[in-house]
RNA sequence: GGACCUGUAGCUCAGUUGGUUAGAGCGCACCCCUGAUAAGGGUGAGGUCGUAAGUUCGACUCUUACCAGGUCCA
C-alpha cells in the first residue's frame, strides 16, 4: 500500500498557496514596489511608534546625469539597509533623497547640444535647457533607485536646482561672508587658451606633449652668508619646461633638505644640487669642472639672484617638492603660472605676476619684443629662448617629451593662469583647527578614514568658490561701477535671495543689478547710487552640496529631520569633496559637524579587482543585473562583501550571489509550505510545553540574532548574511529540518510534537523575515505573506527586529546541547565509513550502539530527544560502561533490527505485529487507525 | 611622484592582546536520498596567509622594503 497520502507532506510549488522555490524577482519586485508605494509604507514608518528617537541619514546626492552606475546602487542600497534597521530599531528613520544638479557636466553636454545645432544660446536659455536635462535624469535616476527597493520620500526629494535650494546657497554664502570668509584673490587655474576659458580638474586630460626643457643662469645679487664665496661670475642655475614662463619668474626655489654645490666652469661659478652636479655640468657642455664648496639647501636662504632677462630681484626660497629627479635642483619659481608656485609665492609673499591674456599672449608687462607672442604653437617659448640666448643666459635647450595637461575638449595644452577668483578662507578664525577638532567628535567607519579626511583639512588650500561657467548658482556679489568694489552686505544678499526663492537663480543671469537690488541702494563705500553690475562667476558646485545639511535638514519642508544628521554614508572620495565641503560650511557657521557618524563605502571593483570602465568592458550595469537576476540579489552582493573596503562585482560573483540566495530562500519554502495546515492563533505550542529540540533551535535563533544585530550596529552587514547564511545553511538545513522532517510528515498533523515543531518553524520564518527585512526587502515581504500570525503589521518593514537576548533557559539548553551536536559530528563521520564498506547505502537501516562511560554519558546525553532522530538512523542504543579504563565513549554501527515501516521508512522491531497494517511500526499504527478514511 | 587604504583556499568572509596542525560557508570531487526534488544529506580535496628581509624562543598578526590593486592629489 502507498502511505504517501497518510503523511503530512509540505506543500510543492505546484500547490496552490506554496512559497515557490523559483523567485522570478524581475517580475515580482516590481508588483511588491507597487504595493508598498499604494500603502504608502514609508510614510507609516515615519508615523510608527519610535521609542529610541530620531536617526537621520543625510543622502548625500547623486549628480543628475546620466544612468545609475554600480557604485550608485552600492551605496543608496547600504543606505536603505542602514534605514530599514533603524526602523527595526525602533527609530523614526526618514530618508529624503537629494540630487546634485547643478556643474560643469551637464552645461558640457548641452553645450554639445547647442554646437550641434549650430545654436549660441545666451546664459538664460542656456540654463533652461541645463534645468530640464538635470531633471530628466533625476526622474530616470529616481526610477533606478526605486527599482533597487530603496524606501524613501521619492515624491518629495530634495534637488539643489529648487528656488528654495538656491535661495539657501545666496544665504549660506552672505552668511560665510559676513563672517569673514569670503574674499577675491588670485589663483593660477588651468586655462585653454583655444577656448579661452577656465577648466576644472575633470576638465583636463593628460597626454604626451614636447615641451622645450632649458637651463637659464640667473646672476647673484646678495650672497648674506657668502655661500659663493665672494667669487665673481655667480650664478644660479635653473631649470624649467615651460621657457613662456621665465619672464613671470619671481624667485628660485631649493629644497631644504638637499646638497648643493657652487661649482666652478671656466671663468663661471654656479649654484645646483650636488647630486646632478655631472648631469648638469654635462648638460650645459662645461667640459672640466670643480667643486668648490657644498652646503644644504637650508643655508641658501637669504640670496637673491637677478632675474635672467629683466632687472629684478629673484629670491631664493625653500620648498619641499624640488626633487632631484631632473633638471638642476634649483626651481624656476612663477606664481602666476603654477599651483606650487603659487603656494610658495603665498608663503614667501611674492606677487602673482602673469603677464598672459585671456587668448594665452604675453601682455605689454614682458616689454615691446615678447608682447603679443602667443603661447600656443612655441612663439613664445621660441622668443623668450632666443632673448635669454642674446644676454648669454640660455645655457642649454633640447626638446622635452613628458605628459602634460591639455584641454578635454579641443586638445590644445593647457596654461597655469593667474586669475581672480572668490575663496573662503580655511584659517579664518581658526577655522581649520575648528574643523579637525570636530573631526575628532565624529565616529568614522571604518575607524581608519579619520586618517584621510584629517590630512584632507589639515593640507587643503583655501576654497576656490568661483566657476567661470553658466549652470550654477551665481555668485551674489555686485560691484561698484564707480569705485570698483565688490559689494556683499545683508542687505545685497537678501535682496538676491528673496528674489532667487521666487524666480530661482535663472532671475540672477536674466535680471538687471539695478532691478534685483532694493530701490535707492546706494554703494557702501563711495555711496554712489550706481550704476552697478553683477559678478557673472557662478559658485563651485561643491558649495551647493556643501550646504545640503542646512538646506534640507533645516528646511522645514520635512517635518521629520532636523540638523545635524546621525549619518553620512558615502564612496571614499567624498573625504575630499562632500564630507569636507560640508564640513567646512557647518564648522564656519555653526562650529560643529554637520554629522555624528560618517561611513565610508569603497569603489566597485571587477572580478580581477581592477576599477570598472566603460572602455574596459568590465562594469556591470546595476539597471541590467536587476533585470536579470532580481533587485534582492543585488542588495544581498552588497550585503555580502566588506563595503568598508572596495567591493569586487562581476557576473561570476553574482551567481555566487544567487547561490547564496537559493539557500535562504529554500529554507523559507521548507518552513512556509509545512505550516499549511498551521494558525498560529490556533496552534501555537507555547515556550515550556515545546520539544527541547524546538527550543533549542529557537535558542540558536536568538543567540544568531544577537550576533546579528551587532553586525548592523556596526554597519558590517556582510556579518549579517554570512551568519544567516550559515544559519540556514548548517544550523537548519543540514539538521533541524532534517531531523524534524519525521515528526511532521508521519506524526497526527494536530500532536503536540508536530505543533511544536511548526511553531518552531513559524517563528524561524518570521524571525529571519525580520532580520533580513532590511536586505532581502522583497523576499522577506513575501513570507511576510505567507505568515499566519493575525497581529503583524502590514509589511514587514513596519514589524520590530526580533529579540535578540537570549533567556537563562535557553542559555542552558545550548550548553546543554553543545556535547551532542559535537559528537553527531563525529557519528556522520562513522555512518559514512560504515556506507563505504557497503553495511548499507541509507543511514535509516541502520543502528548506532554507543558506549560510553558514565561522566561522558552525563555530559553528551543530558538532553531530552530522540536520538535516532537526532543522528538520522532507525535505531540507536547507548551503552553505559563502568570499566574507567575503557575510552569515554565509542561508536558502532549495525544493521537496524526488525523490517522497515513502510509509512515511516524507519526499521522497527515491532513491524508485522499488527494484524490490519502488517507493514507499519507502532506509531504509524496508531497514526494512521485515527485517521478518516481508516 | 606624494598621502591614505587593501592584499588569508576558485568566490565571499572569520582569525581576540604575536603562542599547538590557519577556520567557515559557497563552489568543486566522490557518495547517498528521491516524502524540501528548478530540492535535500554525508564525506573529502583545496592555503608557503601578495613577495623578501628583519624583530622574537615563536609572526597571518609587529617593523622595513618591494610587488599588485584602489581612492584622492601631483
Amino acid at each position: 500500500m502507498d502511505y504517501r497520502q497518510t503523511l503530512n507532506l509540505p506543500l510543492q510549488d505546484k500547490d496552490k498557496g506554496a512559497f515557490h522555490q523559483r523567485a522570478n524577482l524581475p517580475y515580482k519586485e516590481p508588483e511588491i514596489q507597487r504595493r508598498w508605494e499604494e500603502e504608502r509604507i514609508y510614510q507609516l514608518t515615519l508615523k510608527r511608534s519610535a521609542p529610541k528617537g530620531k536617526f537621520i541619514l543625510h543622502d548625500g546626492p547623486p549628480y543628475s546625469n546620466g544612468d545609475i552606475h554600480l557604485g550608485h546602487a552600492l551605496n543608496k542600497i547600504s543606505k536603505d539597509i542602514i534605514v530599514k534597521y533603524k526602523t527595526m530599531q525602533g527609530y523614526c528613520a526618514p530618508y529624503v533623497p537629494g540630487w546634485d544638479n547643478h556643474g560643469m557636466p551637464i552645461e558640457n553636454e548641452v553645450a554639445k547640444e547647442f554646437r550641434h545645432k549650430g545654436i549660441k544660446p545666451d546664459t538664460v536659455t542656456m540654463r533652461r535647457r541645463c534645468r530640464e536635462y538635470a531633471a530628466h535624469y533625476v526622474n530616470e535616476q529616481r526610477k533606478q533607485f526605486q527599482r533597487l527597493g530603496v524606501r524613501g520620500d521619492w515624491s518629495n526629494p530634495y534637488l539643489t536646482m529648487d528656488t528654495a535650494f538656491e535661495a539657501k546657497i545666496v544665504r549660506i554664502f552672505g552668511q560665510l561672508a559676513e563672517k569673514g570668509y569670503i574674499y577675491r584673490g588670485l589663483k593660477p587655474v588651468l586655462w585653454c587658451a583655444q577656448c579661452e576659458t577656465a577648466l576644472a580638474d575633470a576638465e583636463v586630460e593628460y597626454s604626451e606633449h614636447v615641451s622645450q626643457s632649458i637651463i637659464v643662469r640667473m646672476p647673484l645679487r646678495y650672497d648674506p652668508n657668502g655661500v659663493f664665496h665672494n667669487f665673481p661670475n655667480s650664478y644660479a642655475l635653473i631649470w624649467t619646461t615651460t621657457p613662456w614662463t621665465i619672464p613671470a619668474n619671481l624667485a628660485v626655489a631649493a629644497h631644504p633638505d638637499a646638497a648643493y654645490a657652487v661649482v666652478r666652469t671656466g671663468e663661471n661659478h654656479y649654484l645646483m644640487a650636488e647630486a646632478l652636479v655631472e648631469r648638469t655640468v654635462k648638460a650645459i657642455s662645461a667640459g672640466d669642472f670643480q667643486v668648490l664648496s657644498t652646503c644644504a639647501g637650508s643655508d641658501l636662504v637669504g640670496l637673491v639672484f637677478n632675474h635672467p632677462m629683466y632687472n629684478r630681484d629673484s629670491p631664493l626660497v625653500m620648498a619641499p617638492y624640488v626633487t632631484m629627479e631632473d633638471g638642476t635642483g634649483l626651481v624656476h619659481t612663477a606664481p602666476g603660472h603654477g599651483k606650487e608656485d603659487f603656494e610658495t609665492g603665498q608663503i614667501y609673499q611674492l606677487p602673482v605676476l602673469c603677464p598672459v591674456d585671456t587668448r594665452g599672449r604675453f601682455t605689454d608687462q614682458v616689454g615691446k619684443e615678447l608682447a603679443g607672442a602667443r603661447i600656443l604653437g612655441g612663439e613664445a617659448d621660441a622668443k623668450v629662448m632666443e632673448a635669454l640666448r642674446e644676454i648669454g643666459s640660455l645655457l642649454a635647450h633640447e626638446p622635452y617629451p613628458h605628459s602634460y595637461p591639455h584641454c578635454w575638449r579641443c586638445h590644445s595644452p593647457l596654461l597655469f593662469r593667474a586669475t581672480i577668483q572668490w575663496f573662503m578662507a580655511i584659517d579664518h578664525s581658526g577655522h581649520r583647527q575648528n574643523s579637525l577638532d570636530a573631526i575628532q567628535k565624529v565616529q568614522w567607519y571604518p575607524a581608519a578614514s579619520i586618517n584621510r579626511i584629517s590630512s584632507m583639512v589639515a593640507n587643503r588650500p583655501d576654497w576656490c568658490l568661483s566657476r567661470q561657467r553658466a549652470w550654477g548658482v551665481g555668485i551674489p556679489a555686485f560691484y561698484c561701477e564707480a569705485c570698483n568694489e565688490p559689494i556683499i552686505t545683508p542687505e545685497t544678499i537678501e535682496a538676491i535671495a528673496q528674489r532667487v526663492e521666487k524666480d530661482g537663480s535663472d532671475a540672477w543671469f536674466a535680471l538687471p543689478a539695478e532691478e534685483i537690488l532694493p530701490t535707492g541702494f546706494k554703494c557702501p563705500k563711495c555711496s554712489a547710487a550706481g550704476p552697478f553690475r553683477k559678478e557673472t562667476d557662478i559658485l563651485d558646485v561643491w558649495f551647493d552640496s556643501g550646504s545640503t545639511h542646512i538646506a534640507v535638514l533645516e528646511a522645514g519642508r520635512w517635518p521629520d529631520i532636523s540638523w545635524p544628521a546621525d549619518l553620512y554614508l558615502e564612496g571614499n572620495d567624498q573625504h575630499r569633496g562632500w564630507f569636507n565641503s560640508s564640513l567646512m560650511v557647518s564648522v564656519a557657521l555653526k562650529n560643529e559637524a554637520p554629522y555624528r557618524q560618517v561611513v565610508t563605502n569603497g569603489w566597485t571593483l571587477d572580478e580581477n579587482g581592477k576599477a570598472m570602465h566603460k572602455s574596459l568592458g568590465n562594469a556591470i550595469a546595476p539597471t541590467e543585473a536587476v533585470e536579470k537576476y532580481g533587485a534582492d540579489i543585488l542588495r544581498l552582493w552588497v550585503a555580502s562583501a566588506d563595503t568598508f573596503e572596495d567591493v569586487r562585482c562581476s557576473n561570476h560573483i553574482l551567481e555566487q550571489v544567487a547561490e547564496i540566495y537559493r539557500r535562504i530562500r529554500n529554507t523559507f519554502r521548507f518552513c512556509l509550505n509545512a505550516l499549511y495546515d498551521f494558525d498560529m492563533a490556533r496552534d501555537e505550542i507555547s515556550q515550556n510545553e515545546m520539544e527541547e529540540l524546538d527550543r533549542w533551535v529557537i535558542a540558536k535563533l536568538t543567540e544568531l540574532t544577537e550576533t546579528i544585530q551587532q553586525a548592523y550596529d556596526g554597519y558590517e552587514f556582510h556579518r549579517v548574511t554570512q551568519s544567516v547564511h550559515q544559519f540556514c545553511t548548517v544550523t537548519l538545513s543540514a539538521f533541524y529540518l532534517d531531523v524534524i522532517k519525521d515528526r511532521l510528515y508521519a506524526s497526527t498533523a494536530t500532536s503536540r510534537e508536530r505543533r511544536s515543531a511548526q511553531t518552531a518553524l513559524h517563528i524561524l520564518a518570521d524571525r529571519l523575515a525580520r532580520i533580513l527585512a532590511p536586505i532581502l526587502s522583497h523576499t522577506s515581504e513575501e513570507v511576510w505573506d505567507h505568515l499566519t500570525q493575525s497581529d503583524r503589521p502590514q509589511s514587514v518593514q513596519l514589524a520590530d527586529f526580533p529579540p535578540s537576548i537570549l533567556a537563562g533557559y535557553q542559555r542552558e539548553i545550548l550548553m546543554r546541547w553543545r556535547p551532542l551536536m559535537e559528537l553527531r559530528e563525529e557519528i556522520n563521520r562513522k555512518l559514512e565509513e560504515a556506507r563505504q564498506t557497503g553495511k548499507f547505502s541509507n543511514p535509516l537501516d541502520a543502528r548506532l550502539v554507543i558506549q560510553v562511560n558514565e561522566s561522558e554519558f552525563q555530559r553528551a546525553f543530558n538532553v531530552k530527544v530522540d536520538l535516532s532522530a537526532i543522528f538520522k538512523v532507525s535505531q540507536v542504543s547507548v551503552e553505559k560502561v563502568t570499566n574507567a579504563e575503557a575510552t569515554p565513549i565509542a561508536i558502532s554501527v549495525e544493521p537496524a533490527e526488525g523490517q522497515k515501516c513502510a509509512r515511516c521508512w524507519l526499521v522497527r522491531p515491532e513491524v508485522g505485529r499488527d494484524s490490519k497494517w502488517p507493514d507499519l511500526c507502532g506509531r504509524c499504527v496508531d497514526v494512521v487507525s485515527t485517521l478518516p478514511s481508516a
